[in-house]
DNA sequence: ATAACATATGATTACTTATTCATATGTACA
DNA sequence: TGTACATATGAATAAGTAATCATATGTTAT
């Protein structure tokens, strides 16, 4: 897999021992995923202001309704949102405060550059 | 593209006033991108500890030289990762503090589920 | 029961992307 | 200047995924 290189035993040593799981690695990849698509996004950020239904999400990010329920599973999937039922209309709200925090950290970034 | 679904102005009016620009939030995800695959996280897990040789980060998160490589491209054009040569060895480094409280962010989400 | 509404889902298509393999580039040293 | 080392890169393949379209499911009211 590797080839030989030069020694680097010391550091590799160092860091080794502080190393995260891989398993832990693939969650948090997981999680990002998540985050790391445009429609989904858009979903988030206007989640983050208040819970709604499907379809005013779809109107307000200019996605059709269809793409918008797939994307919701996804992120309903990975614990980003939760669901509510309310007569016809399924209400969707960030899942914890966590999420918000994560998005806010990503959003900061951009915007100081 | 959205069909007409039931009365949400209200909701629509409110959040509309708070949306984040198309392009904002699509940088965002192209953010997010960076950290959402498991070879560019688990480099970051280890440039988080040190700064590191393409060379020890291979060995460290058991990943073939080229793959590494390929995937510090990625990190260094979304501005995650900078790097510095030494001699025959290029160094690579997160390149600011923000990355590493995105990261830590998503490991704490993970780890305390 | 039936019709209308709101959302979810399956299949398909198009696009993106990660890895591998082979090789090129760049650096140091004899 | 030639050789070995360290990294980068291009092409090709393979795998994943997001949008669309058509339709199914579930809910309410008549």
């Amino acid at each position: 897999m590797t080839q030989e290189c030069c020694d680097h035993s010391k550091e590799v040593e160092k860091v080794k021992a502080l190393l995260v799981s891989e398993e832990t690695l693939y969650d948090v990849a997981e999680l990002f995923k998540a985050f790391a698509d445009t429609t989904r996004i858009k979903i988030i950020s206007v989640l983050k202001e208040e819970e709604l239904c499907v379809g005013a999400i779809s109107e307000l990010i200019n996605v059709s309704q269809s793409a918008v329920s797939h994307q919701l599973r996804v992120l309903k999937n990975s614990k980003i949102v939760k669901p509510r039922r309310e007569g016809k209309q399924m209400f969707y709200s960030l899942d914890d405060d966590h999420i918000k925090k994560i998005y806010d950290m990503g959003l900061e970034h951009i915007i100081k550059g």
